[in-house]
DNA sequence: GGTTCGATCAATGTATACGAAAATTATAAT
DNA sequence: ATTATAATTTTCGTATACATTGATCGAACC
């Protein structure tokens, strides 16, 4: 049996990543229309695999499928995204609460040091895109582990869109200290298992970006 | 082909229509097994609109897609139903909070005080069904009503699978008298914009339940 | 000239066909 | 008898064909 290292994944399945890596990137931009066959052309395929990877984006809300005229990318409006972070915020305080009050294994205390580590680096050397890489890790780390399989599914989700947005704006934002500092307490609360400390400070961490996210969609050209 | 009165609905929204209403209802078991052809057959359709409708079904956590087994329904072990009941109380916690600090319309609050009425009427008359029934729109209007698209979808999707538990116990269950008496003061906290009474108010009850769930899971057969 | 109705078109929604991969069964060899 | 291998079958994954339906464009009538 020859079966050499290359992947062997299924249409659908690439479809589905390449087109969710393409609308994070905002390389199709939110709005846009696209006809079935169209993407089916772009990636190579045909229209039964880019459907079935439509109506996944549709549910994780990254499309819109539109009855007779193809997909179109969703809109990032002021509304969705103060909806989404206002999910996100929720979801990862009882995140933050539950990783500190399970035991958690050195390797992933580790991984969560680790993303800090490259926050400050990051942040050292002014590199927005590798600071929002390591934010955004940080931030999957937290859900990840928190023990909760179907809590850890559904902020990703809301992680992913708030990632999309975050993308968008990169160079609008303050130097951001406080979340460096923020997170680092947070893992400081894990390692102790402090249920009641991680949560507070994430939630203080959560309501101090609300606000800066208000500011940021003043001074941001989108619909309402 | 028949054309059964007003029904315009694709094939696609019928099979995702009934197979999650079979789900739901137990009348697919958890854990059954099934082939695309067989669920295509007993729908009356192509394996197409079955595919579509179980891979929305798959996002959503009703179906597990095995590849080349075709489908399964998704399990409720003990962990799954904890898992889902914790991410709901969070989300019920915020909608709630929500709720009451938005200018609430009369019609709405009508619906809720409605909801309530219908729970007192149930409770009167021991019947266990349109209890569940009336509690399960009650919360459904709790979250669809807060005001938050993003929050309202998820948390629906969350309650579905905690009403697919409830239907299986509903027999074991205490009478539900803290129930009522607790959505009513939500309610109420509701139509006096109070958002912190109806947010304590509300996580003393998913509280509450959390723990009388824990009793209920030690008594049931369930995996773990 | 504008509006309405009809014909044509285009794109989806669904069915079906086909090839590939896994599972199963049978067969053969040790 | 047991294991391995080959044949067969089953079912999926994907492509393609077809029919339905909303849209578009034009012509006729007011």
């Amino acid at each position: 049996m020859l079966e050499s290292g290359s992947e062997r994944r299924s249409m659908t399945e690439t479809a589905y990543g390449e087109l969710k890596r393409k609308i994070l990137r905002s390389e199709l931009a939110p709005g846009a229309h696209f006809l079935e066959e169209e993407l089916a052309v772009m990636l190579g395929m045909s229209r039964t695999p880019v459907r079935e990877a439509a109506v996944r984006l549709e549910q994780e809300g990254f499309l819109e499928i539109v009855p007779r005229r193809g997909f179109r990318v969703t809109r990032l409006s002021k509304r969705t995204v103060r909806e989404i972070n206002e999910v996100l915020e929720c979801l990862e305080i009882q995140a933050a609460e539950r990783l500190a009050a399970r035991r958690i294994a050195a390797d992933d205390l580790k991984l969560l040091e680790d993303a800090v580590a490259r926050m400050d680096v990051a942040l050292e050397s002014e590199d927005a895109q590798a600071w929002a890489q390591a934010d955004y890790e940080f931030h999957t780390l937290l859900i990840v582990l928190c023990g909760n399989q179907h809590l850890a599914e559904v902020a990703k989700n809301f992680l992913d869109k708030a990632h999309r947005f975050r993308l968008m704006t990169l160079q609008l934002r303050a130097k951001p200290v406080y979340s460096n500092v923020n997170h680092a307490a947070v893992v400081e609360a894990v390692r102790r298992n402090d249920p009641q400390t991680a949560q507070d400070i994430h939630r203080a961490h959560k309501r101090r970006w609300a606000r800066e996210l208000s500011d940021l969609l003043e001074r941001l050209d989108l619909p309402e």
